[in-house]
DNA sequence: TGTGAAATTGACACCGGTGACAACAGGCGT
DNA sequence: ACGCCTGTTGTCACCGGTGTCAATTTCACA
C-alpha cells in the first residue's frame, strides 16, 4: 500500500508530459485535456476535483498528479453554472469604522484562503429603502455561497429572514467593534446541519458517521436533528453505533477518531459538530497513515 | 417620434402579465424566458443586454420593458464563461493602513456601482516567493476585468508586467497613505485605446468618432493611436471628420458632442479620451432628447 | 423594378463544468 | 451457474449565456 499500481503511474506521468510538450501555445487545459489525457471521461475527472469517494484510488492519485503536472484550475464559473452555486462569499456591511472591517476580511480569507473562495465586499446603506431588496438581488444573482453580516446589518432581522429564505448560509458578526473580539454567531445550527448531510449524500457517501457535542448543548442537538434530516431525504440511515458524543475539544476528536477507525464496516465520512473535533478526526487519520479524503471525508460544521 | 410602434408595445406587455401569471413557482427568469415571451431569439435579447446598437429601437424598448416587468437578471456566471471573462474586479493590497484600504474601497464600488461589476479583496504577502504566482492565478482563474493595486503592491514591477501580459486593466495607485489623497497612475494608454476600440466594434459599431485631447497630452495621443490601432483589427477607418479635439473638459464635451450630431452621417459611436469629455457628450445628447446607447454609444476612457 | 449595401434577426455550436442515470466488472451467497 | 449488491466509470443532456455566420428584411438608388 501507500504506491499505486506501478502501470497507471507512468501512464499519467507520460500523459504530462505530452501536454507540456504539445501545448506550445500555452492554452490553459480545460477539464477535457486532463480527461483525454488520463484516458478517462469527464465526470471521472470532475469527481476527483470534488472529492468524491466514488473513484478508485489509483485512478484518483493518478489524477491528482496529472492535475499538479500540467497545472490545471477548474474554472469557478463553469463549475457554478453547472451546479447552480458560487465559489464567493459576501461580506455586507453599512460603515463600520475601518479597523474592524478590514480585521473581518483578513479573519474570513483567512478561512477561505486554500478552499478556492474568494470575499466579495459589499458595502451598502441600512437605511435605504431598497436596502434589503439590493442585498437579496446581490445574493441571488452572485449565488453567494455564504454571507458574513457585520454589526449593523448584523441586526437586521429582515436580512436574517431573506438569507434563510434564500437558503445562504449567513454569520452575523455580534459585539460593537472597538474591542478586537470577535463573536460570531451563527445562527442556523438545523439547516446547516441538513447542509452538511446533503453535501456528505452527493459526494456518494454511505456510511457515514456522526461525532455530537455534549448533550446538554443545544446547538449540538439541533446540528445533529437538521443532519439527520438531511440523510433521510437521501434515504440514508444513521446507525447508533455510528453516533459518537465528544465534548466540542480537539482531544475528544482525536480520541474518537481511533475509534471510528475500528469502526466495522468503516464509515466513509464523519461529521463532527465543531471543528475543534473534526480537526482532531483528522489527526487520528494522520497517525494511522491515511489522509482525507482519500478513504475518510471530514466535515466540520464550523467550518465554511 | 420617441414612441415605439404599438402593436410591439401591447404584446410586450402582455407577456409580461403572462409571465407574472404563470410563475407560481417563483422560478427566475432566464434569458431564454425572456426570449419566448418576446417572441425572439435568445441572441436578440443578448444583444439587448449588452447594448449592441445591432437592434430594432423598437424591439429593444420592448424587450427592456419586458425585462424590467418580469425582473430578469443576466447571469454573470453564463455571461463569463461563454465570453470568456467575468464581472469581478480584484484588489491586491499587502496590509496598508485600513482607514486607507476601506477608502479606496469604498471609492472603486462607487464607480462599479450599477455597472453589475462586482470587487473581489485579495490580501497578500509580497514577500513570500509565491506572491506573483499567486496574484496570477487569482487573475487569471477568477478571469478578473480589472485589478487595483494598493500602495506597496503597486510598486511591484513584475506584478505590472504580469497584468500586460494576461491583458488585464490595472490601476495603480501611488501615495504614500496618511493622506487621504489618492493618485491613481493609469499606466497602459495604449492598450486602454485599443481594448476601448475592439469594445465598440465588437458591438458592431462601424461608423466610430473620437475625442482627442490637447495635442501637447501625450497621454490623449498614446490613446489615439491605441484606438486606431484596435479600428483597424477590425477593418475600420478613422475619417478625419471623425475626430475632434477637445481639451479634457466636460465644456468641451458639450461642445463636440453636439458637433457631432451634426456630422452626417451620424456616428453609432464616440470614443472620447477621458470621462469629463465623455459625460459633456452625454449631456449634449440629452438636450436633443436622445439617450445613449439607443441611438449612440459614448465611451469615456477613465471609466473603467 | 431590379439590386447591392445596410439593418435586423435567427440558427447553432460551444464555453467548461455537473447532475441523473445507465452500464459494466467483480465478489458473494445459494 | 444465477441473481444481487457494491464499487467504479461512462453517456448524455443541460446550466444560461455568447460568438459566428448565414438568412431575411429594408431601403436608397440606378
Amino acid at each position: 500500500m501507500g504506491r499505486t499500481s506501478r502501470k497507471s503511474e507512468i501512464d499519467f506521468v507520460a500523459a504530462a508530459r505530452r501536454w507540456t510538450e504539445n501545448n506550445k501555445d500555452g492554452r490553459k487545459p480545460t477539464i477535457r485535456d486532463v480527461a483525454e489525457l488520463a484516458g478517462v471521461s469527464k465526470k471521472t475527472v470532475s469527481r476527483v476535483i470534488n472529492n468524491s469517494p466514488l473513484v478508485n484510488a489509483a485512478t484518483r492519485s493518478g489524477i491528482q498528479g496529472l492535475i499538479r503536472d500540467i497545472g490545471y484550475q477548474p474554472d469557478p464559473q463553469a463549475r457554478g453554472l453547472a451546479s447552480k452555486r458560487s465559489f464567493l462569499v459576501g461580506m455586507i456591511s453599512d460603515n463600520p469604522t475601518p479597523q474592524y472591517v478590514v480585521n473581518i476580511q483578513h479573519g474570513i480569507l483567512d478561512v477561505l484562503r486554500k478552499t478556492g473562495y474568494e470575499l466579495v465586499v459589499h458595502p451598502c446603506d441600512r437605511k435605504s429603502d431598497t436596502f434589503i431588496e439590493d442585498a437579496r438581488r446581490f445574493i441571488e444573482v452572485q449565488k453567494l455561497y455564504g454571507v458574513i453580516l457585520t454589526p449593523s446589518v448584523s441586526e437586521d432581522e429582515r436580512l436574517a429572514e431573506v438569507m434563510r429564505e434564500l437558503g445562504c448560509a449567513y454569520v452575523r458578526i455580534a459585539s460593537i467593534a472597538l474591542d478586537m473580539e470577535r463573536r460570531m454567531i451563527v445562527t442556523n445550527d438545523r439547516v446547516g446541519g441538513r447542509e452538511a448531510a446533503r453535501h456528505l449524500a452527493k459526494l456518494g457517501h454511505k456510511r457515514i458517521a456522526v461525532i455530537v457535542g455534549r448533550r446538554s448543548f443545544r446547538s449540538s442537538h439541533e446540528r445533529r436533528a437538521g443532519f439527520e434530516e438531511g440523510l433521510a431525504e437521501y434515504g440514508i440511515s444513521l446507525p447508533t453505533e455510528y453516533v459518537l458524543q465528544g465534548d466540542y475539544t480537539f482531544e475528544s476528536g482525536l480520541a474518537l477518531g481511533s475509534q471510528i477507525l475500528d469502526l466495522d464496516p468503516a464509515p466513509t465520512a464523519v461529521f463532527a459538530s465543531n471543528d475543534e473535533m473534526a480537526a482532531g478526526v483528522l489527526q487520528a487519520l494522520h497517525v494511522v497513515g491515511q489522509t482525507p479524503p482519500n478513504s475518510l471525508s471530514v466535515v466540520g460544521f464550523d467550518d465554511f
